[in-house]
DNA sequence: ATTTACGTTTACGTAAACGTCAATTACTTT
DNA sequence: AAAGTAATTGACGTTTACGTAAACGTAAAT
């Protein structure tokens, strides 16, 4: 549940749109430690009243965003990188091209993931088939 | 190139399937220190001629389905587990089932990263989508 | 015979991604 | 007011997966 105290400057500013980090490390099941440490990593960037965090729905979104690339086995440098090219003013051609690049990179990158994927899931189809087959044979087996 | 020298035990045992770790360490661009780093860790058992290593296709295989699992984010651990239940011998029933279980598990894993990557490459095509929408726009402004 | 290439062991080093205290602050509930 | 609850800031510890360097062995090539 989102905080909502209504007094505090911050909270009416942003229209109650704002989470602690313990909302944010239930929500998506990681500890605060995790969360701090990836600010000190760049990835996010809570509003601070005084000492507290408080996280906008972007931060919520980038939370998300970045556990999603750690299951993809992306580093946290790597995850920082695209939030960078995202986030960056595309003013020249020269740029833009870059960012074009990169992203055909990480492209590759995922396509070789999603090969890898599927050999693994069909491997593990046929082994689990032959553990079913060994379970049926000693069954009738008695 | 396989170790061939026809004059040890060894490769006349084994019938010239056998290669050295460069051999390895060139065609899956590893470095040695890894592959032994592989064996520490149980996944790889070559042969021993004294203090040397002679890797067998079977070897082979394991560091190539080594290579895959780490692709795909897998720890060296959970390979060896994988390695490990795949090399049972599945006396009992109740071992097998648990077999299932554990593949079953993973399958689960390997679900959720696939669609994991089904998003990211699909947020990546239209990220990569707008920025040649911006190239456009921009040549056509000359 | 000695360089060159390749391999081995041992051991310490390192980067990433947090975990785990400990001490402190702040709020709120009793 | 006291106690409990949640958050913060260091700071050090830990695990994983190797890198790197030293010191030595072996075998082929010059």
């Amino acid at each position: 549940m989102p905080v909502n105290t209504d007094k505090t400057d911050i909270s009416n500013t942003y229209k109650r749109k704002l989470y602690s980090i313990s909302d944010l490390s239930k929500e998506f099941d990681v500890t605060t430690r995790a969360i701090r440490f990836y600010e000190d990593a760049g990835l996010l960037t809570p509003l601070r009243q005084g000492r507290s965090r408080y996280y906008t729905v972007r931060d919520r979104t980038r939370l998300k965003l970045t556990l999603r690339g750690k299951r993809l086995g992306f580093s946290l440098n790597e995850i920082g990188e695209m939030f960078r090219l995202y986030d960056s003013e595309p003013g020249e051609v020269a740029q833009l091209n870059h960012i074009l690049d990169k992203i055909n990179e990480k492209m590759r990158l995922l396509e070789r993931q999603l090969e890898d994927l599927h050999i693994v899931m069909q491997e593990l189809q046929e082994f689990r088939q032959q553990c079913r087959e060994r379970l049926e044979q000693m069954s009738r087996h008695k």
